[in-house]
DNA sequence: CCTATGACAGACA
DNA sequence: GTGTCTGCCATAG
């Protein structure tokens, strides 16, 4: 890899995951929608499952946006799991975590805090 | 430039 | 609920 120089959709991604607090969680669209990209959570899969330089950052808070880790099972999924366990996330089994409780919300308005309202403005943003 | 890969996400049966 | 298909994007050869 690169190591060196860093894409900026890349650099904003890794500053994003830094920026998820702990004991709490963020899905890889919303990770590249903060890097800019809303449409790049392969993206997103990518810079984590590729990069070895994971240390340090908080990979474990990211999972899929269907509420569920994404790892598989004997090749980082327990770990995932135990780590978020350690910050008081409650895993169920099979990965499951529950978005509405856990799911960080950088805005933190009061407005934009409900499903229904993210998508409202997502779908906006998309629109243009 | 073109192809392949992925820890994705949405639509649909 | 699950399984499959398709579109999407950044990166690596």
């Amino acid at each position: 890899m690169d190591t060196r120089r860093e894409t900026p959709f890349t650099r904003r991604a890794k500053e994003a995951i830094r920026g998820i607090p702990r004991g709490r969680v963020a899905t890889y669209g919303q990770i590249a929608g903060l890097a800019g990209r809303e449409a790049a959570a392969r993206g997103v899969a990518w810079i984590l499952h590729s990069s070895s330089e994971t240390s340090g950052l908080p990979w474990h808070r990211v999972i899929g946006g269907r509420g569920r880790i994404s790892l598989p099972r004997g090749r980082g999924f327990e770990l995932q799991k135990k780590r978020l366990a350690a910050e008081g996330v409650e895993v169920g089994r099979g990965g499951r975590i529950d978005l509405k409780r856990y799911q960080w919300e950088p805005c933190e308005g009061a407005a934009s805090r409900s499903p229904a309202a993210r998508k409202f403005l997502s779908e906006l943003t998309k629109r243009g």
